[in-house]
DNA sequence: CTTCATGCAAAAGATTTGCAAGTTC
DNA sequence: GAACTTGCAAATCTTTTGCATGAAG
């Protein structure tokens, strides 16, 4: 998906969940989606404020605040929760599902997808009686760069 | 392990940190590992706080902050991040390592284990040069009980 | 008697909310 | 015009901190 569709299908993706509750097409709404979507990775409110002022909105954070949930709901975006405590928000739509792995040194993230995991999720869900919507799966270790630092430290203080 | 077995490596395991790095040994601290492993599932600091007083001490929130990653660091607790952004507490120590299945509907949260999921991990940590050491896996979806009452309203509203 | 811990209350952040004014439908 | 939004500031909530007092080693 071309950043320009991704833009195209987010836009009709709000309007259709803002009409369908009869909730309001707002520039405030169509900045903050716009500006959503061009922040890579993962964000909190403040980044968001950041990129709002940067492309020459100016938007309150009380509205920020109100309005992530509006695009998450709407599927736009999802809200993720780093193992740090860490709330934050990543573009779901046009972004495949991904899992994330944590260097826990230098906080580097990576992220992975790996079918046969979802495939075993499935599994118990099922043995539990569960229907799965979402998952979230988070990997901490050390990254190779981190290892081998440590390493040479061993070996040449 | 049974739950005095239980009782005793800890009190071991927070002495021997707690010597290890020079902190003191107070009644606070063992008050707190008292009534922490008595907490069955997770809890956060108000919980704590409430069996602290249930059980007839009086323990400050501050010194609750400050001590619960103690309990933490010397592995007799564990923190775990649901995915709704609640950082909670749990049991590390003769638990079982488990992962959480979820019910978006009801907050039910069911612990479970499955090994072939941890061999695929590591396969996934190893293929981007990773050294694992620790993980967290969050299944959410609707139990049973909450699809079985939905079908209910559809078919007998 | 030195260092660390505690309790309290104040501070700091993060998020939510009440309300008046402005917009959308 | 009725209902929904926004911005601001105040209110909440959660977690952290400064400081004087008390306890541990």
């Amino acid at each position: 998906m071309t950043k320009a569709a991704i833009h195209r299908a987010a836009r009709q993706r709000l309007d259709l969940y803002l009409r369908e509750r009869g909730l309001r097409r707002t520039s405030e709404r169509e900045e903050l989606l716009d500006c959503v979507l061009g922040i890579p990775g993962h964000f909190g409110p403040d980044e968001v404020l950041s990129a709002l002022k940067r492309a020459g909105y100016r938007a309150s954070l009380a509205t920020i605040y109100r309005n992530l949930p509006v695009l998450c709901a709407a599927g736009i975006l999802r809200r993720t929760c780093l193992s740090s405590g860490e709330m934050r928000y990543e573009r779901a739509l046009g972004a495949e599902h991904h899992d994330h792995l944590i260097c826990e040194q230098c906080s580097t993230v990576v992220e992975f997808q790996y079918e046969a995991i979802e495939v075993l999720q499935e599994a118990v869900a099922e043995r539990y009686g569960f229907e799965l919507t979402n998952h979230h799966l988070e990997l901490i270790g050390r990254c190779r760069a981190c290892r081998d630092a440590a390493e040479d430290r061993r070996v040449a203080p």
